[in-house]
DNA sequence: CGGTAGAGTACTAGTACTCTACCGGTGCACTAGT
């Protein structure tokens, strides 16, 4: 069995060797069991479900987070000679939907956003096929995401079943105990396999540096930027500061940086990406929404201006550093004020008992009445909110036919949704709150990740961490001579429309 | 917490100031038709 899997390895994708994990992951998976694999970044977790889908019987379905990433995913695989891909999103029309869904395969993989699974037109559709195995990519998205920001990830059981219960794949490179747990349960995977690496990372060097105003850690970053090794990333807290600090690394000189978040319009996102992709961006500075999915080996640095949420959302984010396995450095930046911030977005998450009883009052009052989708402009109630508040109300089924079903909205749905929420919340802080002690409590960054993650045993690197006495400034690819000017010579004229346009249509580029 | 938009107040009658309340981060798919 074994030899003939490293056959049509070479046959298909014309590797001779399986790379550390995958063997076995595809083994469980041909068994036709339910697997997680939790497998570091750039370990390869593409072919853990490529290579069963071209040998099981019955289509795949690859639930994926985002859209860029879908569509990155799809490229790729169709320019490695796979010809049987494709992707259902909001990005298709109806005609192309149903275009796509009558040309599938026996042997196709189906890309989907979780929010697509939610339509129960499309489940049907695709119930006319043989689920041979359903893959969920990135699936800490369903502990990080699901239970608030995006509840059809939540929804990811009921298409499953609906699909006939097809053995499931989820993949991650980060998974806790506690997650690990909230996969399996969301998912219903049943006696499930989980193979779990090590998410360490002996090429990323951490350093955390307490600053003790807002003044001297802008000016420490002003101070490092020049000389970090890139191509880098800075993470900031706000659009505001990821737009700022972009400013003010170009007055450094350094021309080829830019700025990226959730506001930009998505062609301009893309095209940021492309060009840091191209290393024709040494520093980007990001919001959170930067770097799910970006595949690119040579990551330097990552420098985070902020507090992230968790020290799963840390492992995330520095993760992207190293992938060709050369030394980059992790540098975090913080004082004393920064922990409000995150702590602010778990409480606006949420609603306070008075908001929800006051929700509960006017929903009684007038929900039978009026359609769901007019309720949230009618309340003013933020549209996120909103929408995870629904989805606990038609799991109780305070939800009928598109209306409210006032009489259900009684006290002990009342305290049931409070007590649940309380606890979410609870949940949220103590993951920040151990993110924060990870990093005030100075001992060693990467023995409290490890730890974390539930490993205990590991050798540390010889150079490690600033708890373990290092400097960013010891990094070796730490320039102590700062190039004033930036070397690439690039000039930042062109529009980003212009070039997009160069990009979509070559034949016009005049170089 | 820190920044800022917007309201309120003061004499300069439109500009300058103070005060207060609120916001800050991640993404999908949304009309019809089956």
């Amino acid at each position: 069995m074994n030899t003939e899997l490293e056959h049509v390895l070479e046959e298909n994708f014309g590797f001779t060797h399986f790379r550390e994990g995958q063997k076995e992951i595809i083994l469980s998976v041909m068994k036709g069991r339910n697997v997680l694999a939790i497998l570091p970044t750039g370990a390869g977790k593409t072919l853990c479900y490529h290579f069963p889908a071209k040998l099981l019987d019955g289509i795949t379905i690859v639930v994926s987070p985002l859209l860029s990433l879908m569509e990155d995913q799809v490229h790729q695989m169709r320019a490695s000679g796979e010809k049987a891909v494709v992707q259902l999103n909001g990005l298709l029309s109806f005609t192309e939907k149903e275009q796509v869904l009558s040309e599938l395969h026996h042997r196709s993989i189906v890309f989907v956003s979780p929010e697509m699974l939610a339509n129960d037109y499309l489940l049907k559709k695709l119930r006319h096929w043989k689920v041979g195995l359903f893959v969920v990519d990135e699936a800490h998205c369903i502990s990080q995401w699901g239970h608030e920001f995006r509840t059809d990830y939540l929804r990811l059981s009921d298409a499953r079943a609906a699909l006939g219960e097809p053995p499931c794949l989820a993949l991650t490179a980060t998974a806790t105990a506690e997650v690990e747990k909230d996969i399996l349960g969301c998912l219903a995977m049943e006696n499930a396999v989980v193979h779990r690496f090590s998410v360490n990372r002996p090429q990323i060097k951490y350093f955390i540096e307490e600053c003790a105003s807002e003044e001297e850690k802008q000016s420490r970053f002003r101070e490092y930027i020049t000389q970090v090794a890139s191509p880098a990333i800075v993470y900031t807290g706000t659009r505001n500061d990821a737009v700022q600090l972009s400013n003010e690394i170009r007055e450094t000189g350094i021309s080829s940086t830019a700025y990226y978040h959730g506001g930009l319009a998505k062609e301009e996102r893309l095209l940021i990406q492309r060009q840091f992709l191209h290393d024709e961006l040494r520093v980007i500075c990001a919001t959170t929404a930067f770097g799910m999915g970006i595949n690119k080996p040579d990551i330097r640095t990552v420098v985070h201006m902020h507090l992230p949420s968790s020290i799963e959302q840390y492992v995330q984010e520095v993760g992207r550093a190293g992938r060709d396995g050369k030394e980059s450095a992790a540098l975090l930046l913080y004082t004393k004020a920064d922990r409000y911030r995150p702590l602010s977005f778990i409480e606006q998450e949420f609603l306070t008992e008075k908001e929800l009883s006051a929700l509960f009052r006017v929903l009684k009052g007038s929900g039978g009445t009026v359609a769901i989708k007019d309720i949230p402009a009618m309340l003013q109630l933020d549209e996120t909110v909103w929408r995870m508040v629904m989805y606990y109300l038609e799991k109780a089924a305070a939800v009928k036919a598109g209306r409210i079903a006032a009489e259900r909205l009684n006290e002990e749905l009342l305290a049931t949704l409070h007590e649940h929420f309380t606890k979410r919340r609870r949940q949220k802080q103590s993951l920040f709150l151990q993110l924060e002690r990870l990093f005030t409590e100075n001992s060693c960054i990467r023995s409290g990740i490890l730890a974390y993650f539930g490993e205990n045993q590991h050798t540390s690197p010889a150079f490690c961490c600033s708890a373990c006495g290092f400097r960013f400034t010891d990094m070796p690819g730490f320039d102590p001579h700062p190039r004033p000017a930036d070397e690439s010579g690039k000039s930042n004229e062109i529009t980003w429309q212009e070039e997009l346009q160069h990009m979509l249509l070559p034949h016009k580029r005049g170089r």
